[in-house]
DNA sequence: AATGAATGAGAGTTCATTCAT
DNA sequence: AATGAATGAACTCTCATTCAT
């Protein structure tokens, strides 16, 4: 067998021992056995335990940091945000165990991994919140406080995949898709506003925005 | 010193080191150690370490549970709802560190404890959504998936949460509730602004409100 | 049993299975089987298997050094020396399983431990220099290269005692003692001279003494 | 490459790594690499670690065998003496690594190898003692226990050999040669001084050296 | 002959839990 | 009730050795 083949069996070996279960119950012995390799192969391929771990969960985070893209505002927002939320959940659905180990993973558990996931996080959330910045100075998005607007959209996000992933996916990707949006936009976005208008916005006249709200 | 004082006094040194260090990083040795006992004592009051780690989870649980009351339609519903927020936002912030273990501890650490935290977060949003159900009846809750709304505001009210415990409470709590509320009435509630009237959505003439909801 | 008590069986039986064995060939789970205790005491009485050893060595060296007084060249240097000999004899032969630890340590092995081990050498080849130096201002030790004498008489310190030790006390301890003296005398002390006579020094006749050796 | 000369370079680099690193710090995989051969043909030229290390040893004790030279008492002595020092200095002092290998080995390490290395100090030894014996028929070798004075003799020169080895050879080898000479002609020879005269020690005739030698 | 990936027995260390005092 | 010394199962990681290519 390739080297390089081995080395992704055994991380992907990790991930749904890691996935099913969690960091400490996982034994290398439990990842050497789903691998079908002795407990010394492992150790060809990796310092150690943590560092199979770290690799996967960095894995993930690059992924899914390509694919967010920062949203040109002289373009299609709607087009832009819909791509990235498609991005984010194709990456995070095309590997629910992954997915599953990154969401259950939390700060106090170890501080390093804590530091390394709360940064990326925070990252996102910045991200968000500069482009909630910008979209205030072009009216798009409601007043108020962005950076809690970015918490309280990455914790909406995580809530509703972490759902996701637990139940095997219920939710059909694309409608999936479409539902996040909405929620974003009648959320704060104010792409097209009358948000305080019962129902129905009509999503593409979009000239006669007013400032009410 | 009295027998339940000092289980007490355990209960409060484990919810002290586990929020330090997480569930797998305290040791039996770091608890007794801050409250000062023996390590016999601690097998005196808890059959084992994960024991207490439940107690204290379900503490906080039932005291969550309390706080939230079903919203009574026939009353004031902004004001219903803010003060199950308002209580919410007691319990948690009451007792930081056992927010902070509440929130840290994820699906995936280990089976046994996600599917009871899974559980206490499923009773939460099927709640949520029942109330939801009722209020889009009422018209006063945007169409859509009221399950996924729920789970929307499950994640969102996690992550401020979790973002205020670790940065040391940086927002006062009477601006929390009010954000919070004004984050949920934007985003799917359809109550009339009708700012700062107390209360008295006049639950069933609908057609006022028209199109959709 | 009593904590220190336990912790001195623990001490000696590594000592024995150290001298026995060899230091790496000496398993934690035979020096708790020798002391007849579960793996995990050895663990409450010393934080790891070096340890213990350096403790060993430390505690060895101590005594020696403690054994060693620096020579009064204003009172009887005869008797001093021999007491100075007489107190190594003791230390080491008293503990031939340490003194066998002791002498079978080189450098090589372990850095750390080499350091440790040269060092104390080295100190008592210094106290030997610096005693030799004042000797030939004396006239009472033969000219030439004294760090070479020190290095000489460590040398053949420690191969005699190493051979003692291996025998199982061959030659009894006070005529170790005689004979050592004798061979420093007779190779570069010059307390008696006359020391191209062949045989027979008559040890007491001190006052005589010549500086032309 | 020619077989022996790759078994020659796998002796090389093992000698280099052990004399660094001491046997047990010393792996297989630093050998082959210093070698610059794959793990597995390191076997198949020895069947194990430790063979090469048996061999290396052997070979520096069969040298050091073959430099020493049983004492003809017919002839110069002292020349005969000076010209076994010598070849002893020169095998030592010749491959510093080995030597510092065979001295930082030690009993009580590991019990077969120092079953090895004891036997073969005991045959120097022996010859040395039989020479002595000789000496004290003769003459030249003042009385005492001859057995001891081989002890010493060997202690002193292990302890010169190291210090010379670990500190990059400080002494120039001849100085080195006189100056061992001298001590052991100051300990116990009792040759004539007669300096730089070539050879032809009278054995007899002892009265007429008197008083100074 | 040479390679180097694979092996797996075995080592040191940890720590929740027990129990004699 | 309280103690804390003792326990030992279990874990991660090492590395000499093997063997298919």
């Amino acid at each position: 067998m390739d080297k390089a083949e081995r080395r992704l069996e055994l991380l992907r070996a990790a991930r749904d021992v890691f996935a099913t279960k969690g960091y400490h119950a996982a034994k290398v012995d439990d990842i050497v056995a789903r691998a079908s390799v002795a407990k010394g192969t492992f150790y060809l391929y990796f310092p150690d335990k943590r560092s199979v771990f770290v690799e996967l969960v960095d894995g993930l985070f690059s992924r899914l940091g390509g694919a967010i893209l920062t949203v040109d505002t002289q373009g299609d927002i709607e087009a832009q945000i819909k791509h990235n939320i498609r991005g984010i959940v194709a990456v995070l659905l095309d590997d629910p165990a992954l997915t599953q180990l990154l969401l259950s993973f939390a700060p106090g558990l170890d501080p390093a991994f804590a530091a390394k996931i709360r940064s990326f996080y925070d990252g996102v959330k910045t991200l968000l919140r500069v482009s909630l910045d910008e979209g205030q100075r072009l009216g798009i998005v409601a007043e108020g406080d962005t950076s809690m607007y970015a918490t309280f959209t990455v914790g909406a996000l995580k809530e509703i995949f972490a759902e996701s992933t637990d139940r095997g996916q219920a939710w059909p990707r694309e409608q999936l898709v479409e539902q996040l949006f909405r929620l974003l936009q009648r959320g704060y976005l104010r792409i097209d506003r009358a948000p305080e208008a019962p129902v129905s916005v009509p999503p593409k006249p979009r000239k006669t925005r007013k400032k009410t709200a």
